[in-house]
DNA sequence: AAATACAGGTTCAAATAATGAACCGCAAGA
DNA sequence: TCTTGCGGTTCATTATTTGAACCTGTATTT
């Protein structure tokens, strides 16, 4: 790998933490040697995407990407188009909403809206979501270009619950009978309890671009109740794009 | 310059364009050898920083920052913090106002409130802003320690219009008026027919952050008026300062 | 109060990755 | 048809990255 790709590597570690991390944990967590991981911090503190706390010596993500985010959605301006279905969508299911975009080579949460109940799923941003264990995965899976989907299928599939699918051919029937139905159920495949439905945003040609899901704990959740939100989600995911699209110049 | 930074430098450049860029003119604008310009691009886009269209080829920047962004803003909520303030202060006196953070060695613009008059000053997102040429930039060197305005006073000054203050003895006394004052004034140092008055937004160890700028047109203004601009100013970037680090856990 | 452990940070010879001139193939314009 | 200029690639040369061992300061233990 690239000098490049394996400090966006480190960064990307740093990002997926909550709290400032040390030098020596830093470079165990990105599988670097101590001085190659300080050089890299050093490097990425220069251009503000990482900082270091002046007391504690740690380091957390900068506020480089701040800038460089809104740059982005002066113009894709995605997340804010979306925002409001989002809300939209929790409030009439009352369940836990987020928004997905692909970049990077992968699924990760931008938006979330939290359900108002009191026993709810709580989903973290900038999570990853791998496509064979989520909701959201799998919505953005169908929807892809069949060659693309079997090159996902060839990948090692990561358990994550009981409840994980890891066959690819069973991860193929899910994307099949995705891509009929138009949304996606995914059931405890990620974390126990969970049972979450998926729609894609498509862009114009046809592409996903990300995916709307709506997470609900099983213990509240009946089949009926998934295929309705499901059918919501879709919706939304549609209202999203068109939203999107249409507005734009 | 390591490998990184240049790399982190080719995306900052990418960033400061408004529209989609072809790879010769990409690593003409970076002066780096096409080749490298292309590896670096490659690289940058399987983490998500830069994407290509599929159809032009061109590129620009990707969707990873924004992921980011919510992540530490999620830490960080600088700029949701700050927006009422700036919102309100537009409507206060008028006139158009800007945030800017300090990251990665200089003050960028991350968040604009238009004046609602027809005749208004644009300010671009994410837009550099030299210290000793911008209202922001002088309100930000004023409140930092010494030995650093010095530091700041001895780089090159770059001239950006016919008013632009070049001369460091110059800039140290404006540094030294704003510092006593508590916010400063720019007339016409940074772009030509624009007025600012601007104050740092100072973190509770008195270390500055960021500045709070108000930018208008200079046939509506009298000396009276940026003074009073610049105490308004200046109220609402300690009302930020407060409201930020108060609430904080 | 001395000893230990471990943190952040640095050094420099050895190992590896970055570099760029020259190249290809293609598409638009002359 | 020929030329120009684009995106993209190649590979011998060159410069950068690498990491074991090293400092130094500070908690923690004995």
């Amino acid at each position: 790998m690239s000098t490049i790709g394996k400090a966006l590597s480190l960064l990307d570690a740093i990002s997926q933490l909550d709290k400032d991390i040390g030098l020596t944990d830093v470079a165990r967590l990105a599988t670097l040697d101590k001085a190659t991981a300080r050089r890299f911090l050093v490097e990425l503190e220069k251009h503000g995407f990482v900082e270091q706390d002046e007391e504690t010596r740690k380091y957390r993500l900068g506020a480089a990407p701040v800038r460089l985010a809104r740059i982005r959605q002066a113009r894709f301006p995605f997340v804010s188009v979306a925002a409001p279905f989002v809300k939209a969508l929790a409030e009439e299911v009352g369940e836990t909403v987020h928004l997905s975009e692909f970049s990077g080579g992968r699924l990760s949460t931008i938006h979330v809206e939290d359900s108002s109940q009191a026993h709810r799923v709580i989903v973290d941003l900038g999570t990853p979501l791998p496509f064979h264990a989520t909701a959201s995965g799998l919505a953005y899976l169908a929807f892809l270009p069949s060659d693309e989907i079997e090159r996902a299928l060839k990948q090692p599939m990561e358990r994550f619950s009981d409840e994980t699918v890891t066959e690819p051919e069973a991860v193929r029937l899910l994307v099949k009978e995705t891509a009929r139905r138009g949304f996606s159920i995914n059931q405890q495949g990620f974390e126990m309890g969970v049972i979450s439905a998926a729609a894609p945003v498509l862009a114009p040609s046809g592409k996903p671009i990300g995916s709307l899901a709506v997470a609900a704990p099983t213990a509240r959740t009946t089949r009926a109740r998934m295929l309705d939100i499901g059918h919501k989600t879709m919706t939304a995911a549609a209202g999203i794009a068109q939203k999107y699209y249409g507005a734009k110049p």
